[in-house]
DNA sequence: TAAATTCTGTTGCAATTGCAACAAAAACAA
DNA sequence: TTGTTTTTGTTGCAATTGCAACAGAATTTA
């Protein structure tokens, strides 16, 4: 997929020239947005990283999302109800772009080109987006640790043409990536290692060549 | 999300007039598709009901997907490797549309209304499908069988504004979709009817009203 | 630099889940 | 209608997984 958008050239060109185009910085550890019904807002990550969190009716906190720059998220992608609140909340400073659905599909004027511009870039992006969420939805479906494992491991070496990696992120968020106990996880990357297929060494990852 | 594109009625007005969109139809069990790397086709189902299915390196099949009328697949939306085959194979008779990618950017011809058309439609169908995607994920990150069938009931019922439904699909396909053993949903329905939870009759549930 | 917090690593135990296997019911096809 | 295939329903058993609890390492904050 080729995108030559860049949104951070975007944004610095944009600044308040489009009304209809927000641009907000955020700083660690604040509420980017709280989402809410029929509002079809969406943002863009223009810098940093986020989260997107929910509550449930227990108080129960899950990571639904985990949001870098060039991350589209927002409203319209999410059915709301009564039963949870969604919350975008900044892990880093972040410089988030946002505007309405509605908004952007019209003209704003006739000199305006940053709609045109975003009309274009935000089917790549949204695109980009479905691609994250399927490699997210093979890895979930997989029935056992090993399996979820051995999935994850395969998409960060490029289908096995690289044999050793870095995990990009914390185990302890790996684990709720993954959709499963943090300590059941550790204990089968141990078994992984004992029967020979990885070998790790704290997150650095090899994979060992099967011979069939 | 308001979307007032009806598939059924371009593609009767499409029939061969842009060359650039094509019209194909598939009889049941018959494939649609094989999905190829880098081509970038984009198809929408105009008709019928289509499973896209994987195979992976020992040969074990997985539903990855199930399609319905509206809903868009094709290879842009997959990171295709030499691992797995994916398949779109027709469950009905299928009307489907095609097209690829860059094809659609661009303007075919200055008469040729389908294209500014289908890339404003485009949109909302993608975003249909992200919330579909959205929906699956957060049934399967439920970390027990319980806990995704009430998340899969709760969202037939409307957000419980609904008490009894029936399931649209039958008991096989929704341990597939919601990534469990089959046997072991059964008795986790048993289950969620002794403990008065719910009350199941053939495909029809009724959500029992918790005091609390 | 010290204190506090988060992350990693480990284990026993109990609960959940998957697997295998089978019979009955239902749906489909010839 | 009859035979075939698919779906539903059930169970025992074994394996996997989650939970709780804790200690040490690493990182962050004051």
């Amino acid at each position: 997929m080729c995108c030559d958008f860049n949104i951070k050239e975007f944004t610095k060109q944009l600044q308040n020239s489009c009304t209809k185009i927000q641009i907000k910085k955020v700083e660690k550890n604040n509420t980017i947005t709280t989402y809410i019904k029929n509002r079809n807002q969406i943002y863009i990550l223009a810098s940093g990283k986020a989260d997107l969190i929910k509550y449930d009716v227990n108080g129960n906190k899950t990571i639904i999302e985990t949001l870098n720059e060039n991350d589209i998220f927002g409203e319209v992608f999410f059915p709301i109800t009564s039963n949870n609140e969604l919350f975008v909340v900044a892990k880093e400073n972040c410089e988030v772009i946002s505007f309405t659905f509605d908004d952007i599909i019209k003209k704003c004027n006739r000199t305006c080109k940053f709609h045109e511009t975003l009309k274009t870039s935000l089917l790549n992006l949204i695109i980009n987006k479905i691609v994250t969420q399927n490699i997210r939805i093979e890895l979930l479906t997989k029935r056992s640790i090993r399996e979820k494992l051995k999935s994850y491991f395969s998409s960060l070496s490029n289908n096995f043409s690289i044999t050793t990696f870095s995990i990009p992120i914390s185990y302890t968020d790996l684990a709720d990536y993954l959709s499963i106990d943090r300590s059941a996880m550790m204990r089968e990357l141990k078994a992984l290692q004992d029967d020979n297929i990885i070998l790790r060494k704290g997150n650095k990852i090899t994979l060992k060549s099967k011979k069939s």
